[in-house]
RNA sequence: GGGGACGUAGUGUAGCGGUCUUAACACGCCUCCCUGUCAAGGAGGAGAUCGCCGGUUCAAAUCCGGUCGUCCCCGCCA
């Protein structure tokens, strides 16, 4: 066996070239289509590598001829045969093989196939639970099959890379402990211990400091986590990180090699990258330029604070946000003034849905300011706003004044729709560091403050004494890396010694006994020489959605979940019998009929 | 937990209270014809109780309610 040659082929489909011609090669895949003009038959035959088309003339061999008559889509055969090239006229620009055919010989038909009951060309069309149902059928087509290679592509050279810069893969437990915070566990039952419950990793964060402190030293490893959260087009309850850490590091070496792991990625994909180091931002600036931590900057479109210009306003609406401690942020759009009344009615539906009381706006033009709001601006607010936004005869303005994380949330979505159908994104790549992240962020909900990053992240040296009396004032050292707006990877430096572990459990209003009941085996290893240690993770899938340029993460996962994490191609999640729940001690409460 | 879109032959869509509906069109499927196609072409044919349940009505694919399923979004996702 060699890198394409079996017992049933000489050559992939897609692979044989004009060099072949004239010899006889030795094919097998799928009928991917048929031409039966009567006295010849045009198959597509295809396999992993692409199409080759086979001809047979009746002329020649009446038999062989009947034989293909009854050929029929997806059926799998064998063909042997001459190469020859095509005559001008009948070369196939389209596809890779379109300068050569194979003349069949002796065909095999290895299987029969029932039609499928989607047309795989175009099961972009076909709804999603019946493709996943037949998802075997659905990586058949090429747009998957590239996908799948890109995958494999990816994680080689990430492999490559990281083992070359020293790093070692190590597998970590998928069968584990829950522990508090962060998503929800997707928990499996014990047999052997009634009433206990190991839970599947949300990423194998734990293990790989234990790691550090087993002095590994480097770690990496491509390993699946599993979160049971909501679905979304990018998200998915099991997925693939490429987790890292590593011993004696500080920001600067993890930046430094996780740019070496994007530039492999990148490199598989064929995507041309800016040259690392990648810029950095923090968190703070983000925000205030764009109103998210993960910015897309292939566009500029800022938002502009106009609180202060309001100060003073008549407008009821500004007024009262104002006085309550609200923003007022302004999003100029150039070139805005065509836009009609009902695309701004939208738009402002839009603002609401994600949560805006509403969305204000103000179009100027050659007959002055036109806004359901202008006349309650005087000439001085005018003036000011054009002096700080910008603003020009011909553009548009929004405006939002709500609470900060309001406005930042909605307004910043504002943006990328503006972008989008402004066509102000290019097709190139902009990565960058997102840092100097708060440490803890309030939870309303739960009146207590929780980790932003995860509780192991350290803080920032200037920001250690903030702990625990001014929480919300210390920033961490956590990092993300963003890419055309997506976040693509997270890690930081974590905390090393066990004091200040500690220090942050008792910050997140974790007490000493329930710190050392769930994470008592981390604060352990702690006092046994914790090396200073941190590292990262990115997740793959996302990663491929942007180097296949992938609408959703479902295309670059073989076998994903319907938003409502089912798996309509086995059936998962399914009832289990009465005696393997006895085993388990379980029992499931009534379910409504 | 909430908001939105969708569900009609195998697939994608049209029809959206009653005679251009005996539910249409395209692709696919089946039969036949056809020697240079590559979205082959030509002729013919089969295939749907309009997701499911209930209601309104003289009359429901069409209106209403519920339910199931798929997708998108908010919440959630350290």
């Amino acid at each position: 066996m060699t890198e394409e040659a079996t017992s049933y082929r000489s050559h992939y489909c897609g692979r044989v070239s004009e060099a072949e011609v004239n010899e006889k090669i030795k094919v097998a895949g799928w009928v991917d289509s048929r031409r039966d003009h009567g006295g010849v038959i045009f198959i597509d035959l295809r396999d992993r590598s692409g199409l080759l088309q086979v001809v047979v003339d009746r002329d020649q061999d009446p038999e062989l001829h009947d034989l293909f008559g009854e050929l029929r889509r997806e059926y799998v055969i064998q063909v042997e045969g001459k190469l020859r090239p095509r005559s001008e006229e009948t070369i196939n620009p389209n596809i890779e093989t379109g300068t050569i055919e194979l003349e069949a010989e002796k065909m095999e038909l290895l299987n029969e196939a029932k039609t499928p009951p989607f047309p795989l060309d175009e099961a972009e069309q076909t709804r999603e639970d019946l493709r996943l149902e037949y998802r075997y059928l659905e990586l058949r087509r090429s747009r998957l099959q590239k996908n799948l290679a890109l995958r494999h592509r990816v994680s080689q050279k990430v492999r490559k890379y990281l083992s070359e810069a020293g790093f070692q893969e190590v597998e970590t437990p998928i069968l584990t402990r829950s522990t508090p915070e962060g998503a929800r566990d997707y928990v499996v039952p014990s047999r052997v211990n009634p009433g206990r419950f190991y839970a599947l990793p949300q990423s194998p964060q734990l293990f790989k400091q234990l790691l550090m402190c087993a002095g590994t030293d480097r770690y990496f490893q491509i390993v699946k986590c599993f979160r049971d959260e909501d679905l979304r087009a990018d998200r998915q309850p099991e997925f693939t990180q490429i987790d890292i850490e590593a011993s004696f590091v500080e920001e600067k070496d993890i930046y430094e090699i996780s740019e070496g792991v994007v530039k492999a990625a990148a490199e598989a994909a064929g995507v041309d990258l800016p040259e690392p180091p990648f810029p950095r931002m923090s968190y703070e600036e983000a925000m205030r330029r764009f109103g998210t931590d993960k910015p897309d900057l292939r566009y500029e479109l800022e938002l502009e604070e106009v609180s202060d210009i309001f100060r003073d306003t008549e407008l009821g609406v500004f007024k009262s946000v104002l006085d309550s401690e609200g923003i007022i942020k302004a999003l100029v759009v150039k070139g805005g003034e065509e836009w009609s009344r009902s695309r701004l009615d939208e738009y402002t539906e839009y603002a609401q849905s994600l949560g805006a009381k509403g969305l204000a706006w103000i179009k100027v033009g050659a007959g002055g300011w036109q806004s359901p709001i202008a006349k309650f601006l005087s000439d001085e607010e005018k003036e000011e706003l054009v002096e700080q936004t910008g603003l020009e005869n011909g553009d548009l303005i929004f405006f939002m004044a709500d609470q900060p994380s309001v406005v930042n949330g909605v307004l910043s979505e504002i943006r990328r729709r503006v972008a989008r159908e402004e066509d102000l994104i290019d097709d190139s790549h902009e990565l960058l560091w997102v840092t100097k992240f708060p440490l803890l962020e309030y939870n309303q909900r739960q009146g207590r403050y929780e980790a932003m990053h995860h509780p192991f992240t350290a803080p920032a040296p200037e920001s250690s004494d903030k702990l625990p009396d001014q929480p919300e004032e210390a920033y961490s050292r956590a990092y993300d890396l963003v890419w055309n707006g997506v976040e693509i990877g997270g890690g930081s430096i974590r905390n090393h010694q066990v004091e200040q572990q500690e220090l942050m459990f008792e910050s997140l209003g974790i007490g000493e006994e329930e710190a050392s009941e769930k994470f008592g085996f981390l604060l352990k290893a702690l006092q046994y020489g914790a090396p200073p240690h941190g590292g990262i993770a990115f997740g793959l899938d996302r990663l491929l959605m942007l180097l296949s340029g992938e609408e959703t993460i479902r295309n670059v996962i073989p076998f994903p979940k319907t938003q409502r994490a089912t798996d309509p191609l086995t059936g998962a999640p399914a009832e289990i019998s009465v005696e393997q729940l006895q085993e388990l001690h379980l029992e499931v409460d009534e379910l409504d009929e």
